[in-house]
DNA sequence: ACACTTAATGACGAAACGTCATAAATTACC
DNA sequence: GGTAATTTATGACGTTTCGTCATTAAGTGT
């Protein structure tokens, strides 16, 4: 950042502020209300400054995915150094995925949103590889854990599909379940739990399955997730409680 | 249909090939190339005429995934019928789901698309509701499975959150492993092993944790896949070799 | 101050939208 | 069978958004 020219900078920082702006569209108003024009007129510059940026509003999309990729990594980070075992790390990946999923519903939407044909059909294979590079390194992280519990002999049993298979399953889980909290399925109504709750406790039954030490059966999975929460998301739990 | 005038008939017939022929144009040329005009001219008549039956191409694409979950649902009973025990029944949905997702990419795509902000902000409540009440019947087709294991002694321990964790631990695996599966991740090339294959292993390794009775420890899971196969699906197995 | 390069603009044609007055077809009635 | 009444189908129309690109404005170097 700091060895780029003024224009370079300038102009980086204009992009920020497009998908920014058209985040705040985006959240306010739903992608049908969101135009190249509207971005355009938001800040104060033409239409064919924006199309400078992105071709196309599923590329800024696209581009508002990326960014908020980079929030969840951040978070699976600070999960990921939770000082405890193996285990409860991994839970912490859990709770952060819940936490970013009730902060942050829309992005989570977006999230899903880019991954259709639809609109990635209008993105540049550029900006495409940008989110996978992200999407990579979030499950590199997860993976990471997996490995080094592994190579602690936490998970004695050696399996054909490890550490993969592990990965896929909390990965297939999480993003399933932030698929129906956010489908607008009135689970309460229709007498079942909340999607959530079953998402945790799902994770850790899918890990013992696996037989990763220690069992759930071995220490209080409320107590883990409380400890967790506010060694390593108070910030985001205390703007949750508003 | 017979207690119905030749004009509601020849209605819900057009209403048919509507979709029909929408499903095709999407199939063949994805969803940014479809438009009211395509689909009238496609079926020879004008466009206010779709528009009879279809107030925007968000509720025609909302209309075929209505279809396409009255097959799945016809998949899942016969899934359903499986002559075994309860655990082989259930295994039975999930290799539906798999040959579903095998078969008819778009269409699961599809329905991921229908439930994203962007189209159902476009949909009468009347089809939205339509595509629930067909969520609801295939959920309900996992349940009761889940119920009869539970009143058979299958699932001996009782659990708080059941049946709803379990069904709710397969269809977000499902979810998600068909997400994946068609979201363009080259897993062999990053050395993962095949999504369907790890959504296959872990539904049983999340069965086992809730100590569904036999255990996948029990029984051959391979063997069990093939006779599903063979005794449920052999008309979709032979076309998925193609 | 001048020429030259780069960046920003908004007018433009194309495409799709959704509407609605008009035309065509069907039905009801004498 | 003919005519009026009703239902159904049409496509022209005004609108919106798209993406482009010739033109204008701003910035840079000498």
């Amino acid at each position: 950042m700091e060895n780029l020219s003024r224009k370079e900078r300038e102009f980086l920082q204009r992009e920020q502020l497009i998908i920014d702006t058209a985040k705040n569209i985006m959240g306010q108003e739903g992608f049908n209300n969101l135009s190249m024009e509207r971005i355009a007129a938001e800040i104060e510059y033409s239409k064919g400054t924006v199309y400078k940026h992105f071709n196309s509003k599923e590329e800024v999309v696209t581009a508002i995915g990326r960014c908020c990729m980079d929030n969840l990594l951040e978070m699976f980070e600070r999960a990921s150094n939770y000082p405890g075992n193996n285990r409860e790390r991994m839970a912490a990946i859990g709770v952060a995925h819940s936490l970013y999923a009730q902060l942050h519903p829309v992005e989570l939407q977006n999230m899903q949103f880019i991954s259709s044909q639809a609109v990635r059909e209008k993105v540049s294979i550029e900006i495409q590889q940008e989110v996978l590079l992200r999407e990579q390194k979030i499950t590199e992280k997860v993976s990471s854990i997996v490995k080094q519990a592994m190579q602690d002999g936490d998970i004695k049993e050696p399996h054909a599909c490890l550490p993969d298979a592990i990965v896929f399953g909390l990965w297939t889980m999480g993003y399933g379940s932030n698929l129906l909290h956010l489908s607008g399925i009135p689970f309460e109504k229709i007498g079942m739990c909340q999607p959530l709750d079953m998402m945790w406790l799902n994770s850790h039954k899918l890990l013992d399955s696996y037989h990763w030490h220690p069992l759930s059966s071995e220490f209080d999975i409320e107590k883990l997730r409380t400890d967790i929460l506010q060694e390593c998301f108070a910030e985001e739990f205390k703007l949750l409680q508003q």
